[in-house]
Formats: C-alpha cells, structure tokens, sequence
RNA sequence: GCGGGUGUAGCCAAGUGGUUAAGGCAUCGGAUUGUGGUUCCGACACUCGCGGGUUCGAGUCCCGUCAUCCGCCCCA
C-alpha cells in the first residue's frame, strides 16, 4: 500500500471518541474557572536548554526520551515532554509573579516523548494540568490536589487511588541520599542491573523498583520520612491533615518517587488499577526551587498534570457514550424541493436545532432509510409537489404520524415544533 | 533501548503447503422510479501489513522490515 499512515505513537481521535474528549474538557473547564485559575498557553517546542534545566539532565525524560532537532537557524529546538517547564518559562519571562501574587494556571495540549508505544503510552500525548505558582503553603498543595479529585470525581470515575509522599526540602534530599547509597553500596552486587546503574546517577528510584530481589532489600534501607527537618516534616503533616478535612482519601506512600529532578516536598499521583502497567492518571508535587533555577526569584510553587489518554481509556471502560444525533433529518427531492429544504434547514439551524440535510436526493426509501440510522426524532419532506405547493410534510419517525403545512406556518410555529422535540426528548 | 505475542475487506473473522481466499456486520445497487426500521436478490480482498527467500506450488514455512499489543524501563 503506497497509503501514508499515522506515525508510530501518534493517533487521530476519531468523531467516535472525540465525544469523551469534549466532556473531559468542559468538565476541566468548569472546575478550574470555579477554582479561579486562568488558562496558559505556551509554545509547543522550546529552546531544549530549558528542558534539560528544569527537568535535569540525568532523568529518564531528558536523557532518552526528548525530541529534540536543530532548526534552520542552528537553534536546538525540543517538542516539550511536559508543561511545567514552560509555564514557568513563560511566568519568568513575563514577570506574571511580579506583584507578589499568586498564578493559580491551567493547561491542556499535546506533550511529546519518545517511548515505544503500549496501552496508555504514546509518543504524542495530551496532559491537562495546573501550576499554583506563587504560594508555598501546605493549604496550596491541598487545593491543588483537591481540584484534581474533583475532575476526576465529576468524570464518574471511581476505584483510583491517592499516593502521597514528601520528598523533603534539597537538603534533606542530600542527606537521605547519602544514607541511601550508605546502606545499597554493600548490596551492590545483589541489585538487579538497571538499579545497580541507578546507584550514584539516582538512587531514590531503586525504592520503587519492581524488581523483587531490590524491593527485599529495600525493605529495611532508611526511610526518606526519617530524613525531613522538622519545617519539611510540619509542612507534610499539615497537607494530610487537611486532605482529612476534605475527606479526600489517600495513602502514604514512603517509596513515591517522582521521575523529574524538580519536586520538593510534596509529591503525589492518583493510580487506576485497571490501565495495565501504566496506572498512573495524574502525577504532580511541589516544586519550590525550579523558579530560581530557571532564572527567576525564588519562587514557590506546586502543580499536576494528568494523561488525557489514560482518562479517556478508563472512560470508555466506564460508558457508552452515544454518539451525537440531529434532532431533524431533511429529506428532499427535485432541484426546487431541494433549495426550499436547504432555506428551512438553515432557519432550522439558525434556531439552535440539529438538523442533517440529506444531500443525495436519491428516491424516497433511501433517504427515509438514512433518516432512521441518523436517530433523528422527525423527519421534514419537500418533495415536486410540496415545492410547487410550498408546502412541507413533519413525519415523526417513532410514530409514523405525517402532517402537512405551509412552509410559512411552519417557520412561524417554529417555538411550537421545538416544544415537540423537547417532548420527544423527554419521553427518551 | 530490551524480551515476548499478533498482523486476512471499513469492522469481526474462517483458513493447520495444493484448483476461483468461507461467513457475519456495515456500506452501496435493485425488488418497491413519493415515504424508514422486516424480507429477498446482487455488488463489495487481481489478493492475505510491506520486502525478500525456500518450494513444482506460500495467506500458510524462513529472514528482514513496519505497525500494533503485553511486559521491562520510564512516566501522564
């Protein structure tokens, strides 16, 4: 086949789905404008320096999964693996924190990695998000977390679970890393392979590995929770305790390690058990120094993203969705015919009513046929002699009942018709 | 980047080296040239993801490649 397909990784979203999408979006819409946060857009790529500074060089996500060319000007260009870099790229260049307040920001859009494909992985993806940017209270953690349980909530989407962790503030990150690699070093040997590499370049992330032979090990090395100073340990203890105010449940999770170098304290992810290997649905944490590290003053700040991909999934498990249906169906017949139903459609239209117009003006049976897989509820008919009477015929397709009336009446009785359909629609 | 499974029409598929590649759904045409959801008839894969090889003969076996799925890694 000579056809050009979808790259790898990349998918359309067909009209059969792109109904989950929308409803997904209108209900992050919803929330985020209750919550007053305003929507940020930035660009899709960016100078790859800012990715390899604020993710860090030595993660997964900077070191093999960027796309990342040379543009015409001899620029390296990335395609942004996330958000977060940029909001805060944009926050800086544009001094948004500049009167001391805070940022509370969404987002929605494509984010790409380069990652070999499976259930829920693409290397074109879609994350909607948050940024609280400005706030480094535990109250500011809570609304963000918050807000995310709430989408979810509202999406009918039950069964996910709420892992919390602290990772501590830079310097408690040191010294539990020193303690850590203190206590692997002598089980270097035992480690399996890709935690043995992870040893000097990351060494939180062997706690979560799934390797069973690392996780026995792991079981009795020292715990981050052990290592917070006593400002790190209050800040966590006051997010769960006001989580338990809201009545959000979740669990703490000491081993909690998130992937990207920026996180401080807080760090958290909502995991669905039925999405297969990649559970995670939403990811996000506190990130207090990455301002300053991008060039700007310091700066608090907190934030999540979510899988677009990953929702929709669970969505699709949860629902049938029926696809979107007109109300009307317009069938005519014959040049004239088809040019009075063509104005009535657009009236129709015009009057906030789905209408679908049958374009083929094959013969009756076809069109009526057409009309009836459409699910639309009534049917208008403008055949030679209704065109040459100006006249219509109404069929309500679930009764059969036919009547006849002047096309002038029927567009001055239009409010009576759409009281019709709104019975129909209501006996469903 | 590593390991394993799969790939026949728009969709679901039968096919286990031998004449013209089952069947179902959907679609289109007709029976019924002005009225639907039923029924009946007909059309719809010069070819089995793509390329090469083995063989008298390949959808079927082998190699490569692409895509997809599962796991690892990682993340949303």
């Amino acid at each position: 086949m000579g056809s050009i397909n979808a790259l790898r990784g990349t998918k359309d979203i067909l009209p059969a789905e792109v109904g989950y999408w929308q409803q997904l979006e209108t209900i992050a819409y919803q929330t985020f404008a209750r919550a007053a946060y305003q929507e940020i857009r930035t660009p899709i790529f960016e100078q790859t320096e800012l990715f390899a500074r604020g993710i860090g060089e030595a993660t997964d996500v900077v070191g093999k999964e960027m796309y990342t060319f040379t543009d015409r000007g001899d620029r390296s260009i990335t395609l942004r693996p996330e958000f977060t870099a940029g909001v805060v790229r944009a926050f800086i260049q544009h001094s948004l924190g500049s009167q001391g307040s805070v940022q509370r920001l969404w987002y929605a859009g494509p984010v790409f990695r380069y990652e070999r494909p499976q259930a829920g992985r693409q290397r074109q993806f879609h994350q909607i998000g948050a940024e609280l940017i400005g706030n480094g209270s535990p109250a500011a953690d809570v609304e963000v977390i918050a807000i995310a349980t709430d989408i979810l909530q509202q999406l009918g989407l039950k069964s996910l679970k709420l892992d919390i962790n602290s990772v501590g503030n830079q310097e408690d990150r040191s010294n539990y890393r020193e303690a850590l690699i203190n206590y692997l070093t002598p089980y270097k040997a035992e480690l399996d392979s890709d935690s043995q590499d992870r040893l000097t370049r990351n060494p939180l992330r062997i706690l979560d590995s799934k390797n069973e032979n690392t996780q026995t090990i792991v079981q009795n090395a020292p715990q981050l929770l052990d290592y917070l100073s006593e400002t790190s340990r209050i800040h966590f203890e006051q997010v769960q305790g006001m989580l338990n105010a809201l009545e959000i449940p979740f669990t703490i999770n000491p081993r909690l390690v998130r992937g990207l170098d920026y996180y401080t304290h807080t760090a958290f992810e909502i995991q669905s058990d039925d999405l297969g290997a990649q559970a995670t649905v939403c990811g996000g944490g506190r990130y207090d120094t990455l301002v300053e590290q991008l060039g700007g003053k310091p700066t608090p700040a907190v934030g999540w993203a979510m899988g677009v991909e990953r929702l929709i999934l669970l969505l699709e498990k949860l629902q049938t969705r029926s696809p979107e249906t007109p109300a009307v169906y317009v069938v005519s017949r014959g040049d004239q015919a088809t040019s009075q139903a063509m104005v009535l459609t657009q009236k129709l239209r015009s009057q906030n009513i789905a209408v679908e117009f049958d374009l083929t003006g094959a013969n009756f049976k076809k069109q009526f046929k057409r009309a009836d897989n459409s699910g639309a509820q009534v049917c208008l008919v403008i055949g030679d002699a209704e065109a040459e009477a100006t006249t219509l015929n109404v069929k309500w397709l679930a009764t059969q009942a036919q009547t006849t009336v002047t096309q002038a009446e029927f567009l001055n009785t239009i409010e009576t018709f759409r009281a019709q359909l709104q019975d129909h629609l209501g006996q469903g």
